[in-house]
DNA sequence: ATCGCCGATACAACCGATTGCATTGTTGGC
DNA sequence: GCCAACAATGCAATCGGTTGTATCGGCGAT
């Protein structure tokens, strides 16, 4: 800047206001100052503009596993979002480790960036001590236990309900519930909702829950852990999956068993992945709206952050279930 | 920093080098300011470091879509690898928009970035135009049409001809190709690989090649190709897939008309994602290493940009071939 | 006892922009 | 024709660190 300064025979400060778009320069300036800007090939050294204007336009976005599907949807949400926004997004994966998180937190600490996206359901613990923190965290998909942080979701439990509904009209009562790690509370969530439905409807003593070993949420265990229900005999008529890669990964063990889906069994799903209606057969499911909640909660930390908008509690919003083959109708 | 320095009667510069583990400071100075920083919580800030360092210590990764599973996966790899390295992964997404592309180049210019990874096959234009770019810029996947530039790939033409070798061999003659778009080096590779050896094995007039509209190269796509082919009658006996997107949705199309595979129709893919063992049938592929290529290129570029190792022409990871159940032998 | 050397720390410039305030020059009013 | 007011620009401090060089003090050697 000091060199286009040279060049136009003023002082960087007028570079500046002119580059700007301040109106207290001369359109003769401004246009000089433009010329010999586009001339150079000069562009403003962010980095700079950062330390003295204090903000980083940059925001992290904290998941356990970008590979996932679901992860991976709501990240491009977000992401389209913030950058017609001008904000970069920092990407960071914790493989679900804390360490991992606290090095994260480190970005908003040392102002890296300006707020934190996090969609593992957890604020990593030196954030906590940061006053005025809940303004520049903001939580999608799994709710965080903390006051005043603004959580972007679904009604988990009203969903759940719903699909049990369904199942129950079509006439299915042993109906078994395969989730993912409990410490997730979408997971307690959905699980708690199938037991109570289970239990209101008198069917307590027919209620199987089955939950992932520790941390794995994907297909594969979704598959073994439906191997595992085949194996023990007294086969249920219907299988609830928490999320939809357990359910492919449900199926496909059950296709293994020459189990003929949905005649043998039924199946329900969670998240109208992009792929289920390919399946064989298209799986019946419940749609997430995962890219709009990547946009509306960047949105909102956007307001929050960059236009001290306050923050609200929760942000539900609308899912609906997605019928498609392969539940059937038990006469 | 000013603040650590007074409470400890100390100049910020003896801080500072206190905290590097400067061999210039004692012992007793050394625990004097580490107590300090301790209590008071200070953290340094980073913004003000990159200014006077001249390193942003960030890489950004430019993708067309994160939410396609291939790329989510080379992008697990790399953020992985640089978050070892104490470096930050800037996400960009291009939606295949020229302009996005080049408003993300400008993150290189203006220092927000040291450095770029691009999976989409191309270089913003105003990269090129900065002297010694081919250090600073990795292409993963796809290689650019740019000299110096390293690119981090697999032989896609070696891997198709023994796809056709093998689909030659179990009696498949009537082999069609769907693939993408053919302005991406890739599916050129391929298809051109496809089309080789079709005409090396006399077939030339049997070889049919579809490929996606546009930009499309996802599933649906894959459904929208297969049902037409379908319906032209002349079936082929085996499809070969440029990706196993297309295949899964292929796959769907085929079985939506009937069609047993692969009793009917045999399906070759390309990638191996997570899900095609667990497709109906389990889906015969080529294993890509996709978050390895992520590894490689973050190492690759780390090295590079950090620590001016030179840049090479191209890397070539193995590929190989996973047989499972989807191509029936003929007779 | 004095000189020189060395280790520890302080001083101050620097990275590259932004911005409040001072200064300069011009114009208009009376 | 002089002064006030205002528009345009320059000056300099500032953001928060890092680092080359200067300074200070103590100790060993002669």
């Amino acid at each position: 800047m000091a060199e286009i300064a040279r060049l136009a025979g003023v002082d960087t400060s007028t570079v500046s206001r002119a580059l700007a778009g301040s109106p207290r320069v001369t359109k003769e300036t401004r246009a000089l100052i433009d010329k010999i800007v586009h001339e150079t090939g000069y562009v403003v050294n962010e980095t700079a503009r950062h330390l003295r204007g204090g903000r980083a336009n940059q925001i992290l976005v904290i998941v356990s596993d970008i590979a996932a599907p679901f992860y991976s949807d709501v990240v491009q949400g977000i992401v389209e979002t913030l950058a017609e926004r001008g904000i970069n997004v920092l990407l960071g994966v914790t493989l679900r480790q804390a360490k991992r998180e606290a090095q994260l937190a480190k970005q908003l600490l040392t102002g890296v960036v300006d707020g934190i996206i996090t969609v593992t359901g957890s604020i990593p613990k030196p954030v906590l001590s940061m006053p005025g923190f809940e303004r520049k965290v903001l939580a999608i998909s799994r709710a965080v236990p903390h006051e005043g942080v603004t959580c972007v979701t679904i009604d988990n439990c009203a969903a759940t309900r719903q699909v049990m509904q369904h199942l129950h009209q079509r006439g299915h009562r042993r109906i078994v519930y395969i989730g993912g790690p409990n410490y997730s509370e979408t997971y307690r969530d959905r699980r708690g909702a199938y037991a109570d439905f289970m239990r209101e409807n008198g069917l307590a003593e027919l209620a199987r829950m089955r939950a992932t070993d520790s941390f794995n949420d994907d297909a594969d265990s979704g598959f073994h852990i439906m191997k595992s229900i085949l194996n023990e005999g007294d086969r249920p008529t219907a299988v609830f999956c928490a999320t939809d890669e357990l359910a492919i990964g449900a199926m496909a063990a059950a296709r293994q068993a020459d189990q003929i889906i949905p005649r043998d069994i039924s199946f329900f799903g969670f998240d109208d992945l992009k792929l289920t209606p390919l399946m064989s057969p298209p799986l019946s499911t419940v749609s997430v709206p995962r890219f709009e909640m990547g946009r509306r909660g960047a949105e909102a930390l956007f307001r929050q952050v960059y236009k001290d908008a306050p923050s609200s509690s929760k942000v539900v919003l609308d899912h609906r279930l997605i019928l498609r083959d392969s539940v059937a109708t038990i006469v």
